[in-house]
DNA sequence: AGCCCGACCTGAAAGC
DNA sequence: TGCTTTCAGGTCGGGC
């Protein structure tokens, strides 16, 4: 499932394909993959036709397209996204079974004529839209040196990888919140990029389990938190991302290899390769949570002062 | 505003 | 065997 490290590892290959190019024709298949579109398939494609792309930028699980015009191409891979290019054969031919939206480049080649967005679950969305600064007057994503973002990225965090990520703001953020700590790394709203797989791997590594309230935590236990995040993500993108089938592939159609190196996600009944206690998975905010009975303890809940 | 929950969607897998 | 139910996931919108 596309998180962080998956969607960067598809947001190298992107901009690859599409730099410098221009769009010559679009045409969307499904228009609820243009759902958040205002105007709707008409629109997302008169508002691209023409235009210069200058790059791709990333933040948390959120890419854009920068169009030389100022507007962005806001693209989310949702459960089962995937980018593919097109050789020139292949942008003649009819939409493949998945294929939701397919476009063309004005200097097409034999080899490259375009790219496809492919979505089994459709859970993904692609917008263009114009963009709005920073609040931190910071660039909005990576890599772009832009301080513009689209505006449905502006209510998303900057991520574990994002070099001007203020992670004190986020410790004293969670300090002052009773929610578990998982349902806390899941929202994208005070620190993005995370999803079920590496909420659960950050969590397994730092020792705390889920449902503990983030308040109820230390800062230097808050800190870990992030801290395990980024050296699993970072270590995930250096073998491109976790693939656990043909849902997430890289723009080449390859698998990332990093499920071999998971802890806990998905192998509930499994011993855990620290202690060799049978590994749990219970539900927390509907989502599963897979983790350690020892080696992550419970935490009692904090103790709220007055009022 | 914080927090929780259902809806959205597809196909594989499990249940009957 | 074949039909039905369950499950997985990220984000959004609604309710309290």
């Amino acid at each position: 499932m596309p998180e962080l490290p998956e969607v960067e590892t598809v947001r190298r290959g992107f901009h690859e394909l599409v730099a410098g190019r221009q769009f010559s024709q679009v045409e969307v298949y499904r228009d609820r993959l243009v759902r958040t579109q205002l105007g709707g398939p008409s629109e997302f494609r008169a508002r691209l036709l023409g235009q210069n792309i200058e790059g791709v930028a990333r933040r948390g699980k959120f890419m854009w397209l920068a169009l030389a015009n100022g507007q962005a191409m806001v693209v989310h891979l949702g459960m089962s996204g995937q980018i593919r290019p097109l050789t020139k054969e292949q942008a003649a031919g009819p939409a493949r079974r998945h294929e939701r939206v397919r476009f063309w480049f004005q200097d097409a080649t034999e080899e490259l004529a375009g790219f496809s967005f492919i979505d089994q679950r459709t859970f993904g969305s692609l917008q263009v839209c114009d963009t709005v600064p920073t609040s931190d007057g910071f660039p909005a994503g990576w890599p772009l040196a832009s301080t513009h973002l689209p505006l449905p990225a502006a209510k998303i965090a900057r991520d574990l990888l994002d070099p001007y990520l203020d992670t004190a703001a986020v410790i004293n953020n969670w300090k002052q919140r009773v929610a578990p700590i998982k349902t806390l790394l899941l929202a994208q709203n005070v620190v993005s990029g995370f999803g079920n797989i590496y909420a659960d791997e950050a969590l397994f590594a730092a020792k705390v389990r889920g449902t503990t309230p983030a308040g109820a935590l230390s800062h230097k236990k808050l800190q870990d938190i992030l801290d395990q995040g980024a050296r699993i993500m970072t270590d995930s993108l250096s073998r491109g991302g976790t693939s656990f089938d043909a849902l997430y592939v890289d723009v080449n159609g390859e698998s990332g290899t990093f499920a071999d190196y998971l802890q806990v996600y998905g192998r509930a009944k499994q011993p855990c390769r620290v202690c060799g206690q049978e590994l749990k998975v219970i539900q927390l905010a509907k989502r599963s949570h897979h983790y350690c009975v020892s080696c992550q303890r419970s935490r009692s809940l904090p103790r709220l002062e007055g009022k």
